[in-house]
DNA sequence: CATGAATGAGGGTTCATTCAT
DNA sequence: TATGAATGAACCCTCATTCAT
């Protein structure tokens, strides 16, 4: 399940992209400063430029909408952290750049994040399944970057927990941010979570 | 700002603290099952045991509830942890003691906690204020056990973060139960994510 | 299925009462002028004497307020005809008189009796089904007449159909006005339907 | 008023009338089912095999497409009456061949009937008038056929209140199936209406 | 002639909140 | 104190109609 998957009533496919990405720019905007249920979908077709009539050619509900960001944000993390991985390659060095990668991320996306950690209950079953599934995969890759960069050094449960533990200290940074981002820079913050994940590797060779 | 500071037309404060412990008991019942947003005044009141009428008289708006409900749970874990750091003391061993008990607890209050991740958007300004100054002394309980038991080993920096990694971590196995408890039973967890905790300390030996 | 098979939020039963009443009064009003479609609820509410708020208490769709409006006019009919059938017994002058009695009635009600016409297929299945049933049995009420009042000129089937027959017959002097309304009064009318169905009868045997 | 004051911007009138066809053989299926209101535009677009743009070509509002399906359904109907009664010359016997005619067409037309019945109100006041009208003729040619064929029976009233009486029974046999097919078939609904109209008929005198 | 994207008025319904009893 | 009927702003969504291509 994937963009294509929402009907819509134009034919037009190259239209119905732009238009969506319309409308998933102005709901992010929104959605950061009144979040999802007190958003209106007039607000959300004035904020894309178009008509409330218009809106609704592009997506069947209000709860398509929200969906549409899940997946374009959830998206954009996934094709930044794929691209991290595949150019790091094999040394434990290269995890830390994918780390530190995915962290910088993090800082760019912040509000977007705070939306996928607030909203998730209005998801409707379905089309969590699809967001969750992204999200496993996301973890996936990180999971196989632990195993194949350190080998030996983590069991595969341990790189999955390892993997889980990463991720959420990425969105820790984006919905702690009230309290981190008064503690320490960003720079620190990698820094230290490195750090920390450094020490945890056991006897880094002889 | 606590409790108390939420006005009320009703005078015998006794009664007040009852209602509210029905309202606070009810709407942890209903937010679970649909969030802050999709459940509705007269269900609070239905499930409280009262009319929306007498509802009113102990809350000025929906918004007061999710308050009254925020402080309610941050509140019991600010107890329980409380009292795991009192109990436990001065050596590395009782602050996984802490962490333990923190994680087990955070097992028995999974709903709840999902609900302190969704609804922050909701809490108006001035609330918002209170619960995260909670949650900075929850953290800063955690920051304490973890200079104290282990003197020397933390910056005063990294013993903040720490703390919030720790903090965060029991939140995790609510929020990613979706995919942790598909990995890792509660024992595991706890086991593994001590370990990683454990090994990070630098050379803890002689 | 009655008026109380009708669920509603309020729960004084005299006042649910009251208020559908008004409700009715208004909406038989409103249709006639412009059809259940074009009526909307707003219009209902206000001609009723209260909010749009106040009419979704005491209904749970605009569709109940047809039921409502349907079963309301089929029990004056309904009503009305009993009470005729019960005066007059047993002489074929009598049906005649029942007759007569039934067509005034239609008389009075014609924009009623149009409506009934008119908003069916707007009624939902399960409705559809309790007002049709109230049909039948007032179809049986003439069937019966004819049969007691007239013993062994018809047949159960013939009575049937005749008692058909003059149902229609009544509600056409109001679908038809447009065209029998200027051509007969409604003695006219009454007295030419009764001596057509007189002289249908075989040989008043002397 | 017919078809052709309808106006169009399409010049071609043999393709208006193809066009036009198409929408009411669409739009009656839809109405069928859902009625007028509940039908779109949209959907006739669909259904008549062009887009909404090319319906509004021939059609000013959707009010017309109604004007179009009730103009097509009488016409039809007044086609075959007027057929019958010119087949069918000067004997009693005559008429009755003419109202079975009559009565197995509305059989075959059941639903339109209906279509008739139900949506009267939203037709436009002019365009009433126009459908009225030909209804009038119709019921003419029952009452010509009925003076015609039995001279000195009925009176000029008789003979108009007796063809309104045969043509709703006609239209009867498809607004009251829900009772009338289970207790009679088509050819006992036949014989028995006929039956009591030969009844009627005063001794015809050898 | 045909198309279909765009429009926006307006419809049904919900629900937080009030206030007379 | 407790009740629950009343309110109406506001929400989501539909659909007849237009017009540039």
């Amino acid at each position: 399940m994937d963009q294509s998957s929402i009907a819509s009533s134009i034919k037009d496919t190259t239209l119905i992209e732009k238009r969506r990405s319309q409308i998933i720019k102005a709901s992010i905007t929104l959605f950061k400063q009144k979040g999802f249920h007190r958003t209106t979908t007039r607000e959300i077709a004035k904020a894309s430029g178009f008509s409330i009539g218009t809106l609704y050619e592009y997506i069947r509900s209000k709860e398509d909408v929200l969906f549409l960001v899940y997946e374009s944000i959830n998206n954009a993390v996934y094709i930044h952290l794929k691209r991290a991985v595949k150019k790091e390659e094999t040394s434990s060095q290269n995890l830390i750049n994918i780390i530190d990668s995915y962290f910088r991320l993090m800082d760019d996306m912040q509000e977007e994040v705070i939306i996928l950690y607030q909203e998730v209950k209005s998801l409707q079953e379905d089309m969590k399944g699809t967001v969750l599934e992204k999200e496993r995969e996301m973890v996936g890759l990180l999971k196989n970057a632990l195993l194949s960069s350190m080998p030996y050094l983590f069991s595969n449960k341990e790189a999955e927990l390892m993997a889980n533990n990463i991720f959420v200290q990425g969105h820790m940074w984006c919905f702690r941010r009230w309290t981190l981002h008064q503690n320490f820079t960003l720079e620190e913050y990698i820094k230290m979570q490195t750090h920390f994940f450094e020490q945890m590797i056991p006897v880094k060779q002889t």
